[in-house]
DNA sequence: TCCGTTTTGTTGGCAACTCAA
DNA sequence: TTGAGTTGCCAACATAACGGA
């Protein structure tokens, strides 16, 4: 039985400390049962309830659930509500976010009296404490919560000479603009998405990976066999087909890495990407694959002139950018300083209405731009607000957008930089 | 004191889903 | 039947702060 008394009391302690230290000998104190089945609902990244904040408050307080029992007396519900098992294994069947699946949590949350917030946090799984899944299975065993880790990228921009000391080999491939994808080649193969969702419905490349070497997880990217998309058209056709709950055909594997399945399970493959895409190469280089593709080698050495080079020439010729594999770096499932990205990013001066840019067509458009500011920037400019409304301010962006449902421009990840009392008048660069 | 790690915040686009017009 | 609204997941951009080195 689930003791939210227990929960509570230790919920409240964590949101009252800010050690990690702290927060980490709360969590062995009261790591009885009831409350690990709790965390393991709450941050466990494979339960979706299909109720988020809107949703929650539709109902919200807004019903009388007395009334509601002698309706279900006709149903024989002999539900008890007062156990939170019975919410979990409910919501396990549940989760698309239905009018009656609300009427059901309200019931949860009022029979369960007075922790109703506590509930409603629970079902929407936005408890704020301070902790993720890394600390709780610090806590509780690497396993408490399952999490899928590939490794990613830190940006070689933010300090080139750190990431890459003069005479340290590395080698660049071009960053492609698609839909990462983890291929686990076991005795069936599986694809995961970065976040361990499995992609469904790629039956070209399940009956092509049938030919690959078992016991490995190959890393790449997924992009459409279309080559005359333009970058970010293509990226948007991707995302389509990709995530579209049906067979998928035309998609390419562009593949970057391999490790075994064993140490991608255990999170590090002590092994260089010099050899790691020398195996990449070997396995993929045979013409038998249709679908499945090498991501090509394009410089490898020591001369830092060729990163810039090839950013230049990547970006022109339409591309995202490059990467950069330190060469005796291991593979690690996180982020590492093994592995870098390399892209450009435009700047715009834009006006603060909202916030308004010059699309392609000439016309004028709004988007939101939330990143980039600090918490004093956000308290200032929120109590002041005359020092940024109808000004220019100067963001930068990765690529102007557009919504295909009503062929609207925004802008691809929107950055505040600052403000430009020199400029009364909006541009793109 | 520096910096690596962890946590929490923000953006746009699309598909799937629910509900009301 | 259609369109509005919400959620979850894809792509990522960030800041704040703890605590070990």
């Amino acid at each position: 039985m689930i003791n939210l008394s227990n929960f509570n009391e230790l919920v409240i302690k964590l949101q009252n400390t800010s050690s990690r230290i702290e927060k980490e000998s709360l969590l062995s104190q009261y790591g009885t049962d009831s409350n690990k089945a709790l965390f393991y609902w709450i941050f466990n990244p494979y339960i979706v309830t299909g109720i988020s904040k809107k949703k929650s408050e539709k109902y919200r307080g807004k019903i009388n659930v007395n009334k509601f029992s002698l309706f279900d007396l006709f149903e024989q519900d002999t539900t008890d509500y007062t156990d939170l098992t019975n919410m979990f294994n409910y919501f396990k069947d549940h989760n698309t976010g239905r009018d009656e699946d609300l009427i059901e949590l309200e019931k949860f949350a009022q029979y369960n009296a007075p922790y109703q917030e506590l509930i409603y946090s629970i079902i929407t799984k936005d408890l704020k404490l301070g902790i993720q899944s890394t600390t709780l299975n610090k806590v509780y065993g690497k396993d408490f919560i399952p999490t899928f880790d590939v490794m990613l990228a830190y940006k070689y921009f933010d300090d080139p000479d750190k990431f890459v000391p003069d005479n340290t080999e590395f080698i660049l491939t071009t960053k492609l603009d698609g839909v990462r994808c983890v291929l686990i080649n076991g005795n069936e193969p599986i694809f995961y998405s970065r976040q361990g969702q499995i992609f469904e419905g790629l039956v070209d490349l399940e009956n092509e990976a049938k030919k690959l070497p078992k016991g490995f997880v190959y890393d790449g990217e997924l992009l459409l066999n279309d080559n005359n998309l333009e970058s970010k058209d293509l990226y948007r056709e991707t995302m389509k087909v990709v995530g579209a709950d049906k067979e998928k055909h035309n998609i390419i594997f562009n593949c970057f890495d391999i490790l075994t399945i064993d140490s991608f399970k255990s999170g590090v493959f002590n092994c260089s990407s010099k050899l790691r895409k020398q195996k990449v190469h070997d396995i993929l280089s045979s013409d038998i694959f249709n679908y499945f593709k090498e991501v090509e080698v394009l410089y490898d050495g020591v001369n830092k002139d060729y990163i810039t080079y090839w950013l230049d020439k990547v970006t022109n010729a339409g591309g995202e950018g490059v990467m950069i594999n330190i060469a005796n770096a291991p593979y690690e499932c996180k982020r590492t300083k093994g592995l870098l990205k390399v892209k450009k990013f435009n700047a715009a001066d834009v006006r603060v209405v909202e916030v308004e840019f010059i699309g392609p067509d000439g016309k004028i458009y709004n988007c939101d731009v939330g990143s980039g500011l600090t918490l004093e920037q956000r308290e200032d400019f929120w109590a002041h607000k005359d020092k940024v409304l109808n000004k220019i301010i100067e963001i930068s962006y990765f690529e102007v957008s557009m919504n295909s449902s009503n062929n609207s421009y925004s802008l691809r990840f929107p950055v505040f930089k600052h403000i430009r009392d020199d400029k009364t008048e909006i541009s793109m660069y």
